[in-house]
DNA sequence: GTGACAACCGAAATCGTTTTCGATTTCTTT
DNA sequence: AAAGAAATCGAAAACGATTTCGGTTGTCAC
């Protein structure tokens, strides 16, 4: 029992199968009594517009593709939901698929996306990513892209990001003020941006604050920036040095593997270390003690990314011309327990 | 600048279309020679496959619908990612829509799915849903469809979900078992199967124990089963009991707004009143105190969902008889330390 | 009765593939 | 050399919609 086409409705009404379509979509040519016949009959017998063939002779496929590094992530999921929420209401849908960080794996679900004919995609970056003609040779092609958090400069498109430096500088400027000294980091990995920056912001507020940079305070989180690499981290930290009083991680989820590992040697948060985070998950106002971190807007920045795809895919259509956007999130420092 | 297409490569090469697509897809009437100079020429134009085309002439899209309450939420997006990490594996692509609660949205993302002509649909129902005819009438059509976690037990289809009941006795039975006598539920909402379910299992529990059930103990969390559902009910419940000594909740989260405010009012966990939640979500581990709960495996549930449905479009492709599945994923209890 | 005009409809091309089926050429074999 | 087999190819019909363009009515004015 295949589903109802338009010519099936055609037959039944002894008309064409243009008239049919016309009259589905209103056209002015087609009588006010066949269009109500058609209607009635489309409903009875369940029709339902095969989007295959609409995409094809329209050569839009109402749809828009999603690349990030992990779905299972509170950041993403967030910006995640955020794409779907605006894109729905422009009655787009949207394909989500994942690089797992891999750079091979990037390239082959762009590559599935532009079989699918997708309309545009949002991107951001896998840990692996240092050269970009895979996405260059997208925005060359005519389907629109924007990248957002984890972005590359050289990359000719829209971007929404927020100044990971500048929130990064005051973070651990805020720990200086607060009188801690001996402040350690841990970082993600060494090629994306985001993690360049924020380590780069905490290197420059030690030097606005006269402090001198100590690279052996630097870890790196070099699995995915998880739970199991703040554990690790700490782990070494105390065993290299006795005199750290603070710690400002890449992301909170590696603040939590921190604590974890403080709290199980009695060490007090943040009386011995104190501990600053980055992103603002849910946890983070519940772990003990609460911590603070950096506000990050992320299902904004799914819902601008999605805004300005959407205006540059219909620009495109009208052939109204535009120019690329970009666009930095503010974010705001959570002070709690920890600090 | 359109994409290459078939008939651009055999336009170059002087032969004709259908060869073309016979020389990429490895047939065997086509030469050597000419397989290799299609294959050349395509790679040099960087030729993809319009699947638009494709998908209305072989009648499959190779991608499957994912219908959530919503996504920003543990449970679900692991559930998700558990879908993406099978379907890939099999070929497929995903898109994913959520009905946020609302019956009517989950009918119209229905609808829409059937647009796209997915090959499959997997569905965990919303709260309001307590009548399933456009779930019935999916199954009708050639689409298959298995649900997961909110499912209705009168749609003729494959299922995979927990045993929410007994997951929920053991977890109040080991309440009991531990010595508490006075035992809350904060309940889900009224219509959800899982939430009566778990209801349920409260309820049976106490009765093999010889406890009175005592309807004023439980609440209901009529948002969503959020963080302020915990917290609010927290407030009543402290309000009208004070003999209270275990809360057992529909969802951890809404364990975490209990545990908020027990904290802030300085009530001993689980000295006062013990907690036991339920999926054990990540901060559960973090939170203090440690939140006991039922582990409940997010990821695998998708995983096997997809592995279901995708046999099942693969045997009806076939002709392949198959029957209807009903898959019961394990539980187990999570004894931390706020019980 | 003729011309103009509106109202309504359908034929046909098109989107880019896939796949069947027949046609042509080349190669074996006796 | 003739016949049969094998190797290679292309024409054409789908898939299900959209949209242009022309054709057929019918009405009205003169």
């Amino acid at each position: 029992m295949k589903p109802t086409t338009l010519k099936d409705l055609a037959l039944k009404l002894n008309i064409s199968a243009s008239t049919v379509s016309k009259a589905l979509k209103n056209y002015s040519d087609v009588s006010q009594s066949t269009r109500t016949a058609v209607l009635k009959l489309a409903n009875k017998m369940n029709y339902v517009p095969n989007s295959t063939a609409v995409n094809l002779r329209t050569r839009q496929t109402m749809t828009l593709g999603v690349i990030v590094p992990t779905i299972v992530h509170q950041f993403f999921s967030n910006v995640i939901a955020g794409i779907i929420d605006e894109a729905e209401k422009h009655g787009y849908c949207v394909i989500t698929v994942q690089s797992n960080e891999k750079l091979e794996l990037e390239k082959k679900q762009l590559n599935l996306l532009q079989q699918k004919r997708v309309d545009g995609i949002l991107l951001s970056l896998s840990n692996e990513t240092y050269r970009f003609n895979h996405i260059k040779n997208i925005v060359k092609g005519r389907t629109s892209i924007v990248m957002f958090d984890k972005i590359s400069k050289t990359v000719n498109c829209s971007k929404v990001v927020i100044d990971d430096q500048l929130a990064a500088y005051n973070a651990v400027d805020y720990l200086i003020k607060k009188g801690y000294k001996r402040i350690a980091h841990f970082r993600g990995a060494l090629i994306p941006q985001i993690s360049i920056d924020r380590f780069l912001g905490y290197k420059k507020a030690l030097s606005d604050n006269g402090i001198a940079y100590d690279d052996s305070l630097v870890y790196i989180c070099d699995s995915n920036a998880d739970f199991e690499d703040g554990y690790k981290n700490a782990k070494k930290l105390l065993n290299d040095h006795n005199d750290v009083d603070a710690v400002f991680t890449i992301t909170d989820v590696v603040a939590a593997g921190l604590i974890k590992y403080l709290n199980k040697k009695n060490i007090k948060i943040p009386g011995d270390i104190a501990v600053f985070g980055f992103s603002d998950w849910f946890m983070s106002s519940v772990i003990t003690p609460t911590l603070s971190t950096v506000e990050q807007p992320s299902f904004e920045m799914g819902r601008k990314a999605t805004e300005i795809l959407i205006s540059e895919i219909e620009n495109q259509n009208n052939n109204t011309p535009f120019s690329f956007q970009n666009i930095v999130l503010p974010t705001k420092l959570i002070i709690r327990k920890s600090t």
